[in-house]
DNA sequence: CCCTTTCTGGAGTGGTGATTCCATTCTGTG
DNA sequence: CACAGAATGGAATCACCACTCCAGAAAGGG
């Protein structure tokens, strides 16, 4: 399940040969520089907090790291696997509507478990970063997709299995529901309330419920919790 | 329609008069500044670009702008003014499924025009800023929220006229379609394609369209244009 | 156990960019 | 038309930060 948080070409500047212990050290700098810039800014974090919070000394930043634009490429693989991982096992097996609303449930506890500070970590480097060259925009762009993916499959297993329409397009409705959290998030995330994305989900995932085929009683409310 | 760009309080480092000339030198300086923030991102706006920019010399920006953050704050209520506009005069009428679905293309071909680079000027400045304090914060959502609000008057209007079903809830629909513009907008902007935010705005607006009470055919699809 | 390669520490350093200072010129008002 | 306050130019300051250098310690393979 985990990408290489690798940069694709030409990135560590050293040998292609690291040492157990260089492994660990370079896993310990990703980590470091994930956690600053996502709860801060990318811009607002400084190699040397990366240095103190790695406990690694200046150099070793430049020798495991082209640059802080090689480490940030870094930096974006990392959170695109945090943030998969924070979502497991739900996200892998979102094939009905029970484990779409459950889905949700865990994605608003999320946020509301942080009081909506920091929205979701890809998101906001996405947000710094998407002008930021077309490397970084590549690998944001990457991330999201391993997301659709996930979002994808579920629907396509409903779909596949005849519990949504034929008329139903399972890739629009996995970009629907990725960018309703996104935008939900982002809302939440200004006014630090939970109201916009579970608005935004609740709203996406009502007109993937009236797609289904056993659409129960024809409220257009669908079956919401509560 | 225009919100003044002024800070709420403590602002302006200068007496509040302002000479006729200085008003426009202001204004050139907002201007500029907001054009290079959001083409870019603020972080990679230096004072200087600024300066340039609006052709003024280094010590005007310190004399109507106490520092950058409050420079910022400026630019934010102008970008906000700005994305209004920019949606006018369809945003003022948003009353009917068609004026919606108008209104969809108008963004999404706002978006193409631009090959999707830059996404939404309140979005990016959000993205970026979301977490710069609690003052930028504020003003983020005070811009969001006169968005929002545009938004539901439509919805509300539609409500009142009998349009939308007594269980539909036009502040959550508002909210939902804004975060569906933004989410939607993110993920075009990173992959330069306005798939994401077509899928995420038909799918809303599909679902608004399911709410209403005269929904034609009974198909889930709604009526959509093409 | 030797020798090459990798890893580490920490003191620079060079460039950049925000902010200040002050002298000078305008503006508007009594 | 005088003068108080506002506007302007531009050189200077000053902190900060990404990145470099080099010398020495650890690793690992033959």
């Amino acid at each position: 399940m985990n990408a290489r948080d690798d940069d694709s070409a030409a990135l560590s500047r050293v040998p292609a040969r690291l040492t157990r212990k260089g492994q660990a050290t370079r896993a310990r700098i990703v980590d470091a520089a994930a956690r600053l810039m996502i709860e801060t800014s990318v811009a607002g974090t400084r190699t040397d907090d990366v240095r103190a919070a790695a406990g690694v000394s200046a150099s070793q930043i430049y020798h495991y790291f082209e640059d802080k634009p090689a480490l940030v490429r870094a930096v974006i693989g990392h959170a695109t696997d945090l943030v998969l991982e924070a979502q497991q096992p739900v996200l892998g097996q979102l094939d009905s509507m029970a484990a779409l609303r459950a889905w949700r449930d865990h994605v608003v506890e999320l946020q509301r478990s942080h009081h909506c500070a920091g929205g979701c970590p890809l998101g906001s480097l996405a947000g710094e970063l998407a002008e930021a060259g077309d490397s970084a925009r590549g690998a944001l762009a990457a991330g999201f997709a391993r997301w659709e993916t996930a979002l994808r499959e579920g629907l396509t297993t409903m779909y596949e299995r005849g519990e949504l329409r034929p008329d139903a397009d399972p890739e629009e409705l996995a970009l629907a529901l990725l960018a309703a959290l996104q935008g939900g998030i982002l809302l939440s995330q200004l006014r630090r309330d939970t109201a916009p994305m579970r608005a935004a989900l609740d709203t996406t995932l009502d007109r993937i419920e009236s797609l289904t085929t056993a659409p129960g009683p024809r409220t257009g409310e669908g079956a919401r919790k509560r």
